[in-house]
DNA sequence: CTTTTAATGTAATATTGTAACAGTTTAACT
DNA sequence: AGTTAAACTGTTACAATATTACATTAAAAG
């Protein structure tokens, strides 16, 4: 019997509004903190910042250059850091095959954080599907191993790409 | 209805025989590269039977250390070469949360190259589940993504490392 | 208010991967 | 065979990504 649920698919349209997309983060970010007693220092805010003013992903070394507030340049493991806390706290995700970096569309949703990667255009959306999450958990099983994280990196032509040729 | 084909899963026991492995991947490739008039080289082969030989991910620095056959070390682009060349044959894999290869465990089965990485023994073994590959294709086709390439990688424990604790 | 934990600053370095170009070998065609 | 075109190799240099180490400062907890 074939699952029908709606399937919680976020890829972000053209003419989609950013700010808002960078608000709701960093009030998320800020609410998350606070439940969990960390602390959103500037560098951990302006990080998510500057990835969620793009839905294209940014390398760690992009992020850097867009960095210098105060005029200098930050060294390359002010990046990292502030990209690991944020990877931890689920507001960052991390693409493999691209070693970059994007703001994670379903915060607080529980998802399973696979990613639709349009070559053309670059952006990143998440298809978040648990048919296909469980899908691999089960057959994973039934091969005898034990799951502990799913990476799904889905490259390919998006829809606003396709219509426009 | 659910699918009850078996799943053509590979992963490489701890008591198996590796020089076989090596041995017929090394026929694969020579077959391969005659039918479609390519060059296995002294390089090519010698990085092949570099992978081959573990089960583990090599890092292309790894696989260059092996390479000083005649005592000099070679440049990295000598091993980047001969990677990209296996990769493209299909007789190699690239994981793409490791930075590492693995040599393909199901050469010339058109399979879907879903790989199954243990975090305990690093040994990796490939999925190749066409119901995984299925559900990654429709439910992208459903969000309006047309589907090249598929990247999944699925880390966890293996049913030899989860019995010997 | 002091102790301890977390975060930062800074420099150096490790790891992974490419570009560019001259020289050589191989295959393919007269 | 001799010529040409394509593929492969050697070599140098460098680009891009990521981490280690350690001294310092700021914040939270007692």
């Amino acid at each position: 019997m074939e699952d029908m649920e709606a399937l919680p698919v976020r890829f972000p349209s053209r003419q989609h509004n950013h700010s808002s997309c960078v608000n709701k983060l960093l009030g998320d970010a800020e609410e998350e903190c606070r439940r969990q007693k960390l602390r959103f220092t500037e560098h951990r805010r302006k990080v998510l910042e500057i990835i969620a003013s793009s839905h294209k992903p940014l390398g760690a070394y992009d992020i850097l250059e867009q960095m210098n507030f105060s005029g200098k340049r930050q060294a390359p493991v002010v990046a990292y850091r502030a990209l690991d806390f944020l990877i931890n706290l689920g507001l960052v995700h991390r693409l493999n095959s691209l070693n970059a970096f994007v703001a994670c569309m379903a915060v607080g949703e529980d998802h399973t954080a696979q990613f639709l990667i349009c070559r053309q255009c670059k952006n990143v959306g998440e298809l978040n599907s648990n048919r296909v999450s469980e899908r691999i958990e089960k057959d994973a099983v039934e091969a005898g191993f034990q799951v502990d994280q799913q990476l799904v990196e889905i490259i390919g032509i998006c829809y606003e790409c396709a219509e426009s040729g």
